[in-house]
DNA sequence: TAAACAGTTAAACAATTGCTTAATTGTATA
DNA sequence: TATACAATTAAGCAATTGTTTAACTGTTTA
């Protein structure tokens, strides 16, 4: 019994068999979404959803977020540097404000077909 | 001073024009995006991600599943059972085995999406 | 140059998440 | 019917996350 099958035996016994035929396709497929799961996260919470949206309306600046979401600014600040990491938004400073806009296309799109899942099984 | 300008009080004293004259639109727009941040929630985390990948190839086993991904059963289980929620995936079973298979075309697209994303910036 | 203000950063915390081991359920078969 | 096995559930935990308050930066203006 090669290393492999012993790996196997750790798990289950029993596998089906097109899994077996196409194991290492499999496998290898998985690089295709690897780091994918950090975009999702990003947007994994409810307000930096909400960011990201008011944004694909306007440009604002982080004490309008805070006043339209109802948090505070530290809160949205936070939320902002993470989504600027992430390539979500862009900042500019004008005079004591700093302006925030969506700096990705494909956010209206992850978001558009979230609603379209949302609406079918609702 | 009305309740209104007392909450902006709280946050800052200077807003963007633009949102002011928009206020009401955009926090009503809100209601567009409320929830869907639960569905890219199920996808922030690697190994779901992977496993519906997985599952958009072929249908695959719990143990299928472990094994190609490395990780225990009750694992698998786990974030199965979570997916299975979000109703993006289904399960019947076969004798011993139960068997996983996508339930929802959006994941796919989203995860089309999501590639793009990733390619560009990077 | 001093005061006011928008925004960021830091520290502390409560809550959530993902994993592990162990126990339990459900199905097949000897 | 007893045993084996795939899968689920439960309990306990370490790590992560989101929020709050407080301190700090940077810009404007009196």
């Amino acid at each position: 019994m090669n290393d492999d099958e012993n790996r196997r035996a750790d798990v289950c016994t029993e596998y089906s068999l097109s899994c077996m035929m196409h194991e290492e396709d499999l496998k290898h497929s998985l690089l295709e979404v690897s780091g994918l799961s950090e975009l999702f996260r990003a947007m994994s919470d409810e307000t930096r959803v909400s960011i990201l949206y008011l944004l694909s309306k306007q440009e604002l600046c982080v004490c309008d977020l805070a006043y339209l979401l109802d948090i505070s600014l530290p809160a949205v600040s936070h939320h902002l540097r993470l989504l600027k990491v992430m390539r979500l938004v862009r900042s500019k400073r004008m005079g004591k404000q700093v302006f925030y806009t969506l700096d990705d296309p494909h956010v209206l799109a992850l978001i558009e077909v979230a609603r379209e899942h949302y609406i079918e099984w609702r």
